[in-house]
This record gives C-alpha cells, structure tokens and sequence, in this order.
RNA sequence: GCGCCCGUAGCUCAGCUGGAUAGAGCGCUGGGCUUCGAACCCAGAUGUCGGGGGUUCGAAUCCCUCCGGGCGUGCCA
C-alpha cells in the first residue's frame, strides 16, 4: 500500500462507477504519474467518446463523484480532459513513516508466489569464464534477488557446460603428459583447451581416440569418469572464485549441469516418440514444432536424436525443461540467455507445449539480451583480438576504480580503499551491462560507466555515501520517521519517489527489466541531489523540520541502498 | 528467401499496457564551494522519434509497407 498509486486507483474507480454507472465500473483509471502534478487521470478522454459527452465535462464528473478521503488534497481537470491529482501531505507523511518503518521498504510478498527456475550464467567446464558469461551472470543474478524480495521462490540453476564431444579431446589430452595441469588454476586449463583443440584439428589419431573417449565417457567408463571429474571440480571451483568477485549469489548447490540430465534423455525422446510429436528425418529423430520454417521454407526441425544416436542441446534442453516443471514444480521458468538463442528456445517451448509438459499456469519466458560491444562497435575483444577474459575485465575494473578512489578519498584506510574500489569497480560493471534495455547491445566504455555523472553506479553510490555522512557528521541517530512533514517542492518529490520503490520492484519481477529499477534509482538520487541542495538538514531552520528531514535522508538512503542490493551492487556507507 | 531483434539530440541512452510543449547524462554555453561530501548542483541551446501509409479525440508507442543494421535458419552448444 505504500505507493499513493494503490490507494488512489480504487478512488477513481469508485467514481467512475457512481458517475457513469456499473457498465463502466470497469474502466481502467488510467492513473500515471505526471509533469504537471503528483498523478494524473486519463480515464476521461476515452471515456468521453463511449459517453458522446465532452471530455471536460467527464472529468469533472468523475471529480465530483469521487468518495471523501483523506488522501487527495485538490484535483483539477486540465487540458483536453486530463484530472490531475495532488496528494494530501497527511497522506504522505503517513505513508512514508509506514515505509520507514518495515525492512522491505513497502515491498509486499506476491499474493500467488511463484516457483520460479531461473537459469543463468552458464559457463562451460574447462574453459574460462569471458565477456560472453557476463551479461547472463549479471542480469540472471539481479533478476533472481528481485524476485525473491517479491516473495517468490526462486530456484537458481547454474547450466554448466560439463558434456559433450571436447570431452573426449580433453581428457585424451589430460592423459598426454597434462596430468597435473587440472590441479591449477583454470587458466591452465584454458590453454590445455586450447592445445587439445589444435591437437585435435591436426593429428587425426588423436582425433580419433578423442572420439573413442567421447564413448567411453558416456558409455560410463569408471576411469574416463574420474579423469572427467576432475576437470569438471576444478572448473567449479574456479566458478566459485570469479563469482565471489563478481557478488554473484550462486552456489555449488545451483549447479545443475549437462550431465544431470543424460540418464533422463532417452526416455524424454521415447515420450516424443510415443506421442507421435517426435519423427525419423534424415536418419535423425526431430520434432517439427509448427510455424518455423528453414532456408527453403522447409520445416525445421528440433533434432532430439542425431543420426548416430547421440543426443544434442535440444534434447538436454527440453529434458531440463521437463524436470523443472515436473521434479522442480516450476510454475515460472525464466532463461537468462542471448538474443541469438531466441528461436531455438521458442522451439523448445513449443515442443514442450505439444508434449503437454508446459501448460497453464507454468509459463517459459526468455530473458534476451543483447552483446557486449567494443568501441569499434563489435562484439568486444583484446587489442590481440582474443576473447576478453572475464578476470580481466573484473581485475581492471577494480584497479581503475582504486586509482579513483585513492585520488578522491586519500583520507581512508588503505583496506577501505580497497573495499570500496571493489565495490566502485564492480558496481560500475554490473550497472553499465543493467541500465539499458538488455535486449539491445552495448559499447562496453570505462569512461562512462566509472564515471559520478548520469545514470552510474558511482553516482548512485554516492548519493548514498553523502547521506550517511549526514548522520556521521551530525552524530545523530534516525529519529522516528512519524516525524516526517513535507514543506518544501524538493521534499515533496522525494517523497513521492521513495513511495514509487515497491511498484517498480514489482513491474521489475513481472517485465524481467532491470534497467528500469536502475531508471529509477537514478531518479531518486537526482531527486535527493536536489533535496539536498535546498533543504538543510542538519542545520535546518526548527528542530522540527530537521528530524524530518533527517528522517527523509534516512529512508532515502535505505531505498538507495536496497535497490543496489536487488541490481547485486554494494552500497558502501563511505567512498 | 523466411523468421526474430534494433533504428529517438553530435555521442550514450530513457520514454511504463497510446495521453498535455518527446526527456536524461556526456559534450557545448553561462553560473554556484567561509554553510550537511563541488566525486556535486542550478540555468540555457540542441530533434523530419529511419521513410511512407493506416487505426484513433490523441501515435515515438498499435497495424501495414519500405529502407538500413544485427542475429538465426538440420545433426556445435
């Protein structure tokens, strides 16, 4: 109920029953945040033309019929037919200490929780982590903290790469001579990729024992496993440190890799089979979901079963799909992936449709996005032209934040400059890759993501900082937030956008944008810049009014810090 | 060829299920530190919303079409 919005909306619709009667009971409000006041009401111009009645004379009659509250202070029907709405600032203040006063800041748990089964990151084992990860990690991860601040339950599950054909390359390579290279790091093991992959591509003995150890690994050969599993727990254990960097929230309890799903594969395509929906074509067996068509407009096909027996992705992927919705109780399945998947997903879904697995009320939604870009605007990489390693990108980050912060902020403790460059660092990165539309692509620029103007991390950062050095130089607590009274147009603002908070989260966890909580959280701050430019706080004019204020910062500062939270970006209290 | 996505100020991007003069940041011009963090703030200039049709009281937003760019389009994932 914090936001002004859910107490207003029943108004209106109250008033539109009682002036046009029950037949028009319904119609959407179409109450908006405005320019031109705190809200405003549309609902009379469409209104207008269903009456034959001028649209003026609509809004005034909704005006007129709207029940006594105590929420609205005075309304006016502007323009072509527009009412606007400005709020009591009894209501406010009411609402605002309401929000002061719980943890969530107003956010309420979803009526109807969701199981949601977010899939995200996905790397793949032996290989480094690059550029390509950063986005599904990043997005996946702020997605996954959004929704569960909206009291849903969320199952992560992390996709790793663990299966498939290099296997068998890798581990003939492993028992080459590497033997101990997958007891180091992994980025080792990056260049044992990268060796096997040439041995692989010139010596054909070599490619053929790879083949042969393909099928011995899956033919379940003790040894090929152990040898497997080695390369696969030194991968995850990197994982686990690039995440820790990163503020990455998965766990070695999320991984549900490839090789989860093999024993399952053959009884996901015998089901297909069964149900007539899964076909022999070319010696392969494919389900031709309707409305896809290939180059020559033929069907296309989603191969659940190669000619040689083997499965491919499609399969895993609709064997993933099925024990979410079946073992997981999936009533939500989100995948965090690139754009360029987007049909083979929709095929995916569809098939799984046709199969009967995925129905109503579960839905599958894909989280597109688009590619990180260089300054040359292609897809981003080394001067050398190799992929960016992700590392890298996070190490420097850091090191570019650092040198800030020891130009800015010589005063801190060494250890704190460097917690903060790391939240700086990080910060930068995570935001940059979340504030715009994920579906599109980005230029990845230093300059502008590190930079403390325009819609940044550091910028939302220090906002936050500067509040919290309110309360540190006035060596104050918080006082009660009954406290708060609103006087001047900048604390009215701010208030109004505070209030706001729980509606975005939601429309976040609903639209699966989270450029539009960092959107936000950009305006709040700027609403806060200017609060703090013409409202003194700790040397306000009455006590009164310096308890309020200090109240106001106070709230301010937990919605800033809350909403970097659910984005996976530190909020340090000094920088 | 077909399918999906993108095209908004010089640059980078917002613009919510159609709503009032299309908004920010950077850059540019001009201001503001003996007063809570100037890593900041205030003011100003800047647009054929890719082109053209259509629906509507009203279109950057919905529909059609064309142009430009990206991606996908059977046994890699």
């Amino acid at each position: 109920m914090a936001d002004p919005r859910a107490a207003l909306l029943p108004l209106f619709r109250a008033a539109i029953g009682a002036a046009f009667g029950a037949e028009h009971a319904d119609t959407d409000p179409a109450l908006r945040p405005s320019a031109h006041a705190d809200y405003q009401v549309n609902a009379a111009l469409a209104l207008a033309k269903r009456l034959k009645r001028p649209p003026r004379e609509v809004g005034t009659a909704i005006v007129a019929a709207l029940p006594p509250n105590e929420i609205i202070e005075r309304t006016e029907v502007a323009g072509p037919g527009f009412v606007n709405v400005w709020l009591s600032l009894g209501h406010l203040s009411q609402e605002l200490a309401a929000v002061a006063a719980t943890p969530s800041l107003g956010v309420v748990p979803a009526p109807r929780p969701d199981t949601v089964v977010l899939d995200y990151s996905s790397p793949n084992v032996a290989k480094e982590m690059h550029v390509g990860h950063l986005r599904s990690t990043i997005i996946g991860d702020a997605l996954a903290r959004v929704l569960e601040a909206l009291g849903h339950r969320v199952v992560r599950q992390n996709h790793l790469g663990d299966w498939g054909t290099p296997f068998g390359m890798l581990i003939e390579h492993l028992l080459d001579g590497g033997a101990e290279a997958a007891e180091h790091s992994i980025a080792d093991l990056n260049a044992f990729y990268q060796a096997a992959r040439q041995k692989f591509d010139a010596d054909p003995a070599f490619a053929e024992r790879a083949r042969r150890r393909v099928v011995m690994l899956q033919g379940g050969d003790e040894g090929t496993l152990a040898l497997w599993r080695r390369l696969v727990d030194a991968s995850k254990r990197y994982f686990a440190r690039v995440y820790a960097l990163l503020g990455i929230t998965l766990g070695d309890a999320d991984i549900a890799a490839e090789s989860l799903y093999n024993p399952m594969l053959a009884e996901v395509v015998a089901e297909l089979r069964q149900q007539g929906l899964a076909v022999e074509s070319d010696g392969a067996t494919c389900v031709f979901p309707p409305g896809f068509t290939g180059r020559e407009g033929e069907p296309q096909p989603l191969i659940v079963q190669k000619q040689d027996g083997g499965y491919g992705y499609a399969t895993t992927d609709l064997t993933a799909l099925r024990y979410r919705l079946r073992t997981l109780g999936a009533t939500r399945l989100i995948y965090v992936v690139g754009a360029p998947q987007s049909q083979h997903l929709a095929m995916v879904f569809r098939a799984a449709e046709l199969a009967g697995w995925l129905a109503a009320p579960a839905r599958a939604e894909h989280v597109a996005f688009g590619s990180v870009l260089g300054a040359d605007k292609k897809m981003l990489k080394t001067r050398a032209g190799d992929t960016v390693r992700l590392i890298d990108l996070l190490e420097e980050a850091v090191t570019r934040a650092r040198a800030i912060v020891d130009d800015k902020s010589p005063e801190l403790e060494p250890d704190e400059r460097a917690a903060v460059a790391r939240a700086v660092g990080i910060g930068a990165v995570k935001y940059g890759d979340l504030a715009s539309d994920r579906v599109k692509d980005y230029v990845f620029d230093w300059a502008r993501m590190l930079a403390f103007d325009g819609n940044t991390a550091p910028y939302l950062q220090y906002a936050h900082a500067r509040i919290r050095s309110i309360f540190r130089k006035g060596g104050v607590s918080v006082p009660e937030p009954g406290a708060i009274a609103l006087a001047a147009p900048s604390e009215r603002a701010l208030a109004l956008a505070v209030l706001s908070f729980p509606t975005v989260v939601g429309e976040v966890g609903e639209l699966l944008a989270p450029h539009k909580l960092c959107g936000y959280l950009y305006e709040l701050a700027t609403s806060f810049s200017a609060f703090y430019e013409h409202c003194p706080v700790l040397k306000a004019p009455t006590e009164a009014e310096r308890r309020s204020r200090l109240a106001l910062a106070d709230v301010t500062a937990r919605v800033l810090a809350r909403g970097l939270e659910l984005l996976g970006i530190e909020a340090p209290a000094r920088m």
